[in-house]
Formats: structure tokens, C-alpha cells, sequence
DNA sequence: GCGACAG
DNA sequence: ATCTTGTCGC
């Protein structure tokens, strides 16, 4: 059988997975009401090579000061196909929850991801497979939109629309700095929309993007460079 | 049938 | 995701 065939077999697999593994998505639960350190994930890739790091950091509230990270690199092991992001990034940001693990005290009580939840077309995105793998509260916040319709939001920091899919809302767009386009979140498992837009917004104090992704993607670039 | 499509 | 210069605005 020739590769691509193979392709087409694995990307059949990966979305029976994702009907299965959907089952277990806790989006309509109360999220963390009390935040002392959450985890931020993220990936970069190498231009001409299928490298890839990925990396994880842990900040404190209500500073969000780095006080935790680690990063790894290896290579990529499943393409991009829209829908099942998980299936290219969970691989090397697993790998890096592996190595910072050890060294914490305590679990983080939320998780933030770059890419959707809920808002996905079998409602399974990368925050949702990051968030039943680990069994911790998982927002994924995105800086496009995906799939469903939604409305702007005012153009004042907090204003937010909902993210319709099948007349039903699985996420908001959210203006995270007045005047600057907004963000699109939604829930990945073990919380609810509204704690979800609360958090995040907790999370950007002076920029249109989480601290945790402004963080992971600094790190996860620093890791590809010092590699190359 | 055609185009769009997280990172 | 990644490749890239200047440029508008505070």
C-alpha cells in the first residue's frame, strides 16, 4: 500500500477517535474559581524540515511570572490537517508536560492552548484532547475562527459574541484589548464559556493574547533555534 | 460541484 | 505554522 493511502487510512482512525473520545468532554461544568499557577502549551515548526518543539510554562498569579517551563524537540509525525490538529501537536506538547510534571509541587488548575475546543467540527479540537489526556480544566483560545458563525463584539476590552455551530454556542469571540481584534476561545474540557472568557481575560492584563501563549510561543521558538 | 479550512 | 519592510499611531 502506497503512502498516501496509508494517510487516508490514519486520518479515518484519528476522527473515529475523536467521536469517541469526545464522550468524555466536560464542557458545561464549573471551571476554577481560584487560579494560582496555569500551564500555557505550544509548537513551532522548522521551515525546511519536519522539526518541531514544543514546549510547556507554568505561571504564577496574578503576576503570571514564568516559574516553571520545559521544552522538547523532535519530529513531526502527522501533517496539518484542519480538524485534527491534536493528532500533529499532542505528541510534542505531551512530551514537554512529561519533563515540567517532575518538577512541580502542584498540578496547575488550568490550561491554556493556542487552537479551538469545543468549537470544532466534531466539537474535539486540540484543547479538548489536551484537556481529557491530562484530566485538567483546558480553554483553547485562537487567534481565527474556525468553524460557525459569530458576530464582532463591541470594540471595549471584555465585550464578547457567541460562536454559534448548529444553533448551539461553543465558544465567544472575545476583545481581550480595546480597539484590537479579538480572540476566539472556547472550552476544552472540566469548565464553562463564562469562567472560560473570565480567565482568559485575566490572562491578557496588557496584551490582545494570553500571557501563557505569548510565553509557550517564545519558548517553543527559542527551543527551535537553539536546536538548528 | 466549489471553496474554505485551528496551527 | 512560517516567510518578511515599512509604516501608522500612541
Amino acid at each position: 500500500m502506497h503512502a498516501a493511502e496509508e494517510m487516508v487510512l490514519q486520518i479515518a482512525e484519528a476522527e473515529a477517535l475523536q467521536l469517541q473520545l469526545r464522550g468524555h468532554v466536560q464542557a458545561d461544568v464549573a471551571g476554577p474559581d481560584q487560579v494560582t499557577t496555569v500551564a500555557g502549551f505550544d509548537v513551532a515548526y522548522d521551515t525546511e524540515s519536519d522539526v518541531v518543539a514544543g514546549a510547556v510554562v507554568i505561571l504564577a498569579a496574578p503576576t503570571w511570572e514564568v516559574v516553571g517551563s520545559a521544552t522538547t524537540v523532535g519530529r513531526a509525525a502527522f501533517p496539518y490537517v484542519p480538524g485534527l490538529l491534536s493528532f500533529r501537536e499532542l505528541p510534542p506538547l505531551l512530551d514537554a508536560w512529561d519533563e515540567v510534571l517532575p518538577k512541580l509541587s502542584t498540578p496547575p488548575d488550568l490550561v491554556l492552548c493556542d487552537g479551538h475546543g469545543i468549537a470544532h467540527p466534531r466539537r474535539f479540537g486540540l484543547a479538548c484532547h489536551l484537556g481529557i489526556t491530562l484530566n485538567l480544566p483546558t480553554i483553547g483560545v485562537a487567534k481565527t475562527p474556525f468553524v460557525g458563525t459569530h458576530t464582532s463584539p463591541g470594540q471595549r476590552r471584555g465585550e464578547r459574541t457567541e460562536i454559534l455551530l448548529d444553533g448551539e454556542p461553543v465558544g465567544a469571540a472575545l476583545r481581550t484589548r480595546d480597539g484590537v481584534r479579538e480572540v476566539y476561545l472556547s472550552v476544552g474540557h472540566r469548565s464553562n464559556l463564562d469562567s472560560a472568557c473570565r480567565w482568559v481575560l485575566e490572562l491578557c492584563p496588557k496584551y490582545r493574547l494570553p500571557e501563557t501563549t505569548r510565553a509557550a510561543d517564545r519558548l517553543s521558538r527559542a527551543a527551535l533555534a537553539a536546536h538548528r
